[in-house]
DNA sequence: AAGAAATAATCAGTGTGCTGATTAATTGAA
DNA sequence: TTCAATTAATCAGCACACTGATTATTTCTT
């Protein structure tokens, strides 16, 4: 009997938020554009012109996974994929004039769906909820990508 | 310029701590096993004999994910099936001795993981941490799920 | 200028996660 | 008791997410 309690576990935590969220994503947002692919059209609209990795990057997607939601996106006509005249290895990306309404409308239906989402918890743990969640995962994160020690000694 | 910072968004940040953890899980718990594999594997532990549908309830995840994990750690021999004979539709699932080893293994694992990953947080904020989570998913949850209304009016 | 190293994108392969439709078995009701 | 409803599992189809390998292009070095 050594079954193990995984409330207490974060990672089971974790998956439990993102199921509920994409349940309430898909009855409130929308059933065509996932939240992924919003967080690529959102890029986008800040900052017209990136490349495929970039955007990967303000979005927090690797290579392979924004490549396939960025054909997506392009398949249906929400945004345009240019060879970089200057660099020919990379495709610069800009939202069309669809992409840009699809962005504007999905904008307010997702601040309606947070407000729901979050309507269990005060404004104060509302703001203790982000801060814990980016602390934890910030910090992850900086495992996996060590900071190089200044006068390196990797040679 | 109307985009949206997406760090006060719940649904992102909730799929950058999955992320955080999935690659934590990989470097300190196993690169064979799973989180949510992990977790059948628990959930047969305190209750041996379970039939499919009931892990996937205890683990949350729905019947065709279910049956994906489940075929994958039946195809490594951690785990048998029997049809029920009380029952034809089910499958009887059970932990081979080998699974009880693999669980026995990764449980000590997960528990050196898991500090590792609450690690930038003070007792008192894992706690609410743990909290937050659980609230929002849960009244999520209620959401899609309503409870009847006593002497409903579906007839 | 030529070859080596680095970089952007793609491809192959695996795994999680969902919905809607189908199949097989059981249960419930006329 | 037979037929309808329910239920467990599977299947097809789509989308996200990661790694390792490959390809095309650029940049850096000599």
């Amino acid at each position: 009997m050594a079954a193990v309690d995984l409330s207490t576990h974060p990672g089971h935590l974790a998956r439990r938020l993102q199921q509920a969220h994409y349940l309430l994503w898909n009855t409130m947002v929308s059933e065509e554009i996932t939240s992924p692919q919003f967080a690529v059209l959102n890029a986008l609209v800040a900052e017209p012109g990136l490349d495929q990795r970039t955007v990967g990057e303000r979005v927090g997607l690797d290579r392979s996974t924004i490549a396939e939601v960025i054909s997506r996106l392009s398949r249906r006509g929400l945004l345009d994929k240019v060879r970089d005249p200057q660099d020919g290895r990379r495709f610069l990306l800009r939202l069309t004039d669809e992409g840009m309404r699809t962005h504007r409308k999905l904008t307010v239906r997702t601040a309606r769906m947070n407000q729901v989402f979050l309507a269990p918890l005060s404004a104060e743990e509302q703001a203790m909820f982000f801060d814990l969640i980016q602390r934890v995962s910030d910090a992850a994160e900086g495992l996996r990508n060590p900071v190089e020690p200044l006068a390196s000694s990797k040679a």
